[in-house]
DNA sequence: GGTGATAAGTTATCAGTGATAGATTATCGC
DNA sequence: GCGATAATCTATCACTGATAACTTATCACC
């Protein structure tokens, strides 16, 4: 597969914003075949049609480019999360497909999912410090409306802890730990998947919730 | 930091495995200030005090390296493991300590565990086809005395999921997920660390076990 | 105690990487 | 048409993982 590829047309005067969406939409689709650090800036380059330095008129750095995409997969996630909070009331069945809702964002856009949360990003020098607080604030952002369930749930006396701050993190961790794994580690003797997830949220909603 | 490093001594005849060992310690050392992938060969070569082609005398590639100490991170994982397994009966108490045995892992060797759960091996060129089957294989030995222990609270009629080997999974990606992102997202605005990882366990066992 | 075999290590080099400098070309308002 | 500038290019840099070809220390043996 080393298609010539065409050339895109060059953008008009204004258009530049329009380039960079090619791009990273390019690069979300590279990602999808292999991680972060495998996929180079002359495949992106090439993949949207431009040439490799022309990425640096868009971006400042590879890394800018991928906290980019890490932003938009947490917009979406919370745009899913806020819908799905639009018919909500504080019940287990509630619970239930809130769970759901985050776990089905994971699974139909994995390669999102795996740039927005499993991109190692951890030490000083390195993604984070660079690319400033941008993308943690978008996770924060999503985080948000998952506090507030929670915290429904608490206020109708429904959950065990006493603390819904604790909870949400650790339900948090519960879902992650799942589609993380399913993500990157597909190739483990899993069990059949839906029965799998539907075990794993009646796991956390008697974990999480009284009755 | 540059230091120009004394070359290590030339091994005697028979001692490459020595040398071999030296290598994965540097390795090991240098991927807990920075991911696998900026951590290069030249580093861990200049770490071990030979030259960077040397480590192509005991590795085929970077990948193996890196295969390499993930096999034995799952090694130490089982080890500790099957230590808590000796004085181990079916019950909550018991429960939550093997729960604790694997969180305590993680959080005292974050590298190894990084480096055996948290490194991208997903598609198909890359790392796990080329490393043949062997951290998986040490994984999946890691897992099996996991799966013992949930058989034996499911034999011992406390647990609420009639399929065992679906609550090993269920509660292997709860844990993980609470120690991935506590090793990955330390910048995250956590509650109290002893707090939530109490918390976690508590939500577990009530998730998985009855009364 | 010299001799060849070979393990252990070297230097030099390769193609590919992220990134930068500086020249070039298309599009715009006038 | 004209100057300004956005959009882009070619050429190049230092560094990466990896390989080839050469050197040197250590060994068993006569």
């Amino acid at each position: 597969m080393k298609s010539p590829q065409v050339r895109s047309p060059r953008k008009p005067k204004g258009q530049g914003a329009e380039r960079r969406e090619e791009i990273l939409d390019a690069a979300l689709r590279l990602f999808s075949e292999g991680d972060v650090h495998t996929v180079s800036t002359r495949q992106i380059a090439e993949a949207a049609g431009i040439s490799q330095p022309a990425l640096y008129a868009y971006f400042a750095t590879k890394d800018d480019l991928i906290a980019e995409l890490c932003v938009r997969a947490f917009a979406r996630l919370k745009a899913r999360m806020d819908d799905g909070r639009a018919r909500w009331t504080p019940t287990p069945e509630m619970f239930d497909r809130a769970m759901m809702t985050y776990i089905d964002f994971a699974l139909s856009e994995p390669d999102a999912y795996r740039v927005a949360f499993m991109v190692e990003k951890s030490h000083d020098g390195s993604f984070l410090a660079r690319t400033g607080g941008r993308p943690m604030a978008a996770g924060m952002e999503a985080f948000q409306g998952f506090v507030a369930m929670i915290a429904d749930l608490h206020a109708a006396g429904l959950t065990h802890d006493d603390d819904p701050l604790r909870l949400t993190q650790t339900l948090w961790a519960g879902l992650h730990g799942l589609v993380s794994l399913l993500i990157a580690r597909s190739e483990f003797p899993w069990i059949e998947r839906e029965t799998l997830i539907a075990g794993h949220i009646a796991m956390l909603r008697r974990g999480a919730l009284k009755g």
